[in-house]
DNA sequence: AAGCCCATGCGGATATTTCCGCAGGTCATG
DNA sequence: CATGACCTGCGGAAATATCCGCATGGGCTT
């Protein structure tokens, strides 16, 4: 039964089933969230009893954790959502975007509800700017 | 049991389970690709006549049509690599980065194998400028 | 302090996914 | 034109994931 690998320390998240994958996605998104903020978000909702046991394993198989926040639990991610993003975009990079930097970047300013203030402009400009003389 | 709902229509990949997932994965980097090719990339991979069915399983839920190519089928996305990179990077966007495009650039640019030459360099440069003007 | 509301844990039925072997076809080659 | 190499389709077994109901317990209100 020697079947089990240590590879689960990667990146996990691509290993995920599809309601797990949701879930962690509401939980990335909120930061924490309870049962029933998940219940509330999970596309196509089964019922509460199907959610917090699906929080549950998904605790079991150390993707979260939980504290206790009154009389309820509260379910964090043990990935740190920093980590989990570089992860995904990595992922989505060599997949979608043939590792292209710039076509990712294209696609991301092209997005609907890309907001971006003046400020956050001069920001990346000046980021690639940095990039461009390191080198990269 | 009703169960079927037309959602499918909306972005039908986030929808997929495991292994299809996986499987789409290869072909949209690899653009097409042959039961074979699809085989050797699979992590873990099952035996042939699995990624077989599986590939002909993804066809039935039509993400996926082919082309005899020879002897042998190719497979391709129907839905164009395009609009897959955009519904997903949207995703990830607003799951991990609380829709600031911004942060997810920064985390972009910073990826180990971002690879950037100075002329590309100088084209976001000045796609960023032109959304700035924008308003965005 | 009794009762209500809401939360948890558990066990297991159901549905879906995952996997594979067998039974043909097709094509190039000797 | 027989043979081997490779490919497809199909049916169903085994493994997982999904879902839910029921039993239970704690805190808050009245």
């Amino acid at each position: 039964m020697a079947k089990k690998k240590s590879s689960k320390s990667k990146s996990a998240l691509l290993h995920l089933s599809r309601r797990e994958r949701q879930a962690m996605d509401v939980v990335y998104e909120l930061g924490r969230a309870t049962a029933a903020e998940v219940h509330e978000r999970l596309p196509d909702p089964p019922g509460y009893s199907s959610v917090r046991s699906m929080l549950r394993l998904l605790e079991d198989k150390g993707l979260l954790v939980h504290e206790q926040d009154g009389p309820r639990y509260v379910y964090l991610p043990t990935v740190p959502r920093e980590r989990a993003r570089t992860s995904i975009l990595q992922h989505v990079l060599t997949t979608f975007f043939d590792g292209s930097t710039e076509d990712a970047v294209t696609t991301l300013l092209g997005l609907e509800d890309s907001e971006l203030d003046p400020k956050a402009v001069e920001r990346i400009v000046k980021l690639i700017e940095r990039a461009k003389k390191e080198g990269r």
